[in-house]
DNA sequence: TATCAAATGATAATTTTTATCTTTTAAGAA
DNA sequence: TTCTTAAAAGATAAAAATTATCATTTGATA
């Protein structure tokens, strides 16, 4: 089975009890923001550090196996980097949804007109979810 | 002739020359982040208060005639609103492009998979500018 | 031209993030 | 297992970014 912990070593970064349940979270929910983050970190750890939160999150940022989201009107949120994906925002209930979309046409065409070399593809949708536009 | 004076009362702020010399800067530069624009009004106005900058860019924002664009690895940026349209970034030099890109069918697929109400797009590329790569 | 609400500028206060430093701890060596 | 050491944690200060406050000035309307 592969733990978390592994996943830590792989990255070459020292498995700390902090580190863990920070990947942890971040795997059980998907994507966090560092007050989230840090919220359900205290419990674990009645006395971590809000500091120790920014320089892991900046550490496993650096060796790319967390990735920072910025969504617009929100703050950002952590996510753990896995396939290239897009995300859709409710801006009544903030749920955040991963969603595969293929991108290679449009990569293409904007390639051909821009003459970039596209390296990276940040998109996200917003709007109501199925529960809130019902409300 | 279309004046940014007009823009202003038309969106119901009182027309200030520093306002109106936020927006002949966005519209001539399309995208800037707060410092930048900090640092072309210094010039004309010696005394300006950052604050000014921040307000206003806000009352902007609440108007909607101006937005924030989010993108990865750098501060935000801000930009007159006009038509939908993506970004593209030179990882290297920083510059940034408009494109005009029709995602109609994409969103068609991700309302009928997400059952989402898609209200908003962020679509923002990053990789090398055909200056750049070349070097 | 006078009036007044609103904007500016100066500055303080918040908020967010990073840096510093001492203590603690994980990981490998003995 | 214990020892050693570099790195991480926690506490806190510092820095950076953003917002709030308030006295003064200014734009818009009467």
């Amino acid at each position: 089975m592969y733990s978390h912990s592994n996943l830590l070593k792989e990255y070459s970064l020292k498995v700390t009890p902090q580190r863990v349940a920070i990947v942890d979270e971040l795997s059980k929910h998907g994507h966090m923001n560092i007050d989230a983050l840090y919220k359900v970190l205290l419990v674990k750890f009645p006395s971590i550090s809000l500091a120790t939160i920014y320089k892991n999150i900046n550490a496993m940022i650096e060796k790319v196996f967390v990735s920072e989201v910025k969504i617009a009107d929100k703050k950002s949120v952590y996510e753990l980097i896995k396939e290239e994906h897009s995300h859709i925002v409710c801006s009544s209930c903030g749920k955040i949804e991963d969603m595969s979309l293929d991108l290679s046409t449009l990569i293409a065409e904007v390639s051909k007109n821009t003459k970039f070399d596209i390296k990276d593809t940040a998109l996200c949708f917003s709007g109501l979810c199925k529960d809130c536009k019902n409300k």
